[in-house]
DNA sequence: TCACGATCCTAGCATCGCTAGACATCCGAG
DNA sequence: CTCGGATGTCTAGCGATGCTAGGATCGTGA
């Protein structure tokens, strides 16, 4: 019958406003704030009903997680098809570092808080793809190293400028000459 | 009267033994299961001692995580002295991820569970012996560049590889040759 | 119309961090 | 040596957490 599919389209519904009202409530207010019974009120709806659609409360953050993973991928990707060449990497690097500030928390589930998300050979695409613009621009750097090794080196380098410059571990005014020492460093021959 | 002073001595030593306590539960089965009640249990004392020592459980965190980061400085300054001459660099950063890698909980406390330490100027010493094995290393490599910023972004590229590593991020058998490359793009030239 | 199945909610469990108030213990003054 | 006060510790409990069992309610198809 045609209400199955329509009770899957409602179900597929509810399940992206769970995500969406968790991924806002966290941003807002941070995850501790993030509550099975706040988000159940949120939505309207009473907690066994998020127990229907996620395992658990790790399950909601895992989802945030992934859903940031890919929104993380587009931003790195839609920056170096637009960047001059030559600057590919500068724009990258800087679309990372933009996202890890503009969306902290969505960052925070992806990188400290996603403990479900399987990783290396059976990654879901959404990691795969982030994977990709970063390889782009770091891989030409290679010389005589492995591409992926040193896409890898490079992705941590930023990586880490992110989350320690979140944490407050570095002087904040100085991120744009940190930058600068990075990318100095990998493109110099 | 010097019972006072035992009195302050006998504190003195169980505020270690709870950090220390705290600090191996959290080592054994990871800081979740690090509670207050199992915390107090451990060291055969009431949930309310533990709070005439700490303000709560956050402040036990960040004790670990203060005590995890001066060894963390010791052990990088250690590498550094006892390194071969030219070979500094590489040993210090071996050592940090040695460091992230042998004491994990330790690490995440210092490094993503402390919320109460400040930083900045008015860090506590352990902080800034943390950072200068660091600048030792790093500054002579400056160049045009300012030594700080340098040592920045170094520490950075370095503890970007150590917890993208322990989250299961990157390739597990590649870790030499993207040290070997980090090395390689900070050294050159 | 009616019985069945899916859907949802109320109520509750164990555990968490934290704290108030009672109890015991030790110290120094008389 | 005794006793009052201060210090230290514990028992018991509060509000809130993640999660779940069981019953009520609703829509569906015969």
């Amino acid at each position: 019958m045609a209400t199955q599919q329509r009770r899957e389209r409602e179900r597929a519904q509810r399940e992206t406003l769970i995500v969406n009202a968790a991924r806002e409530m966290a941003e807002a207010d941070g995850w501790p704030a993030v509550t099975v019974r706040r988000l159940a009120e949120r939505i309207e709806y009473s907690q066994p009903v998020l127990y229907s659609h996620f395992a658990g409360r790790g399950a909601i953050v895992d989802a945030v997680a992934l859903l940031g993973i890919g929104e993380l991928a587009a931003s790195l990707e839609a920056a170096r098809v637009g960047a001059a060449p030559g600057e590919e990497l500068e724009a990258v690097a800087q679309a990372y570092l933009d996202f890890a500030a503009e969306h902290p928390a969505v960052f925070e589930a992806a990188f400290t808080l996603a403990e479900g998300l399987p990783f290396g050979p059976d990654a879901p695409d959404e990691l795969k793809a982030g994977f990709a613009p970063l390889f782009a621009v770091f891989a030409p750097l290679a010389g005589d190293h492995d591409p992926e090794a040193v896409t890898e080196a490079g992705w941590a380098a930023i990586h880490g400028l992110a989350v320690l410059a979140r944490d407050g571990r570095l002087r904040p005014r100085h991120q744009r000459e940190r930058l600068a020492v990075l990318l100095e460093k990998f493109t110099s021959t």
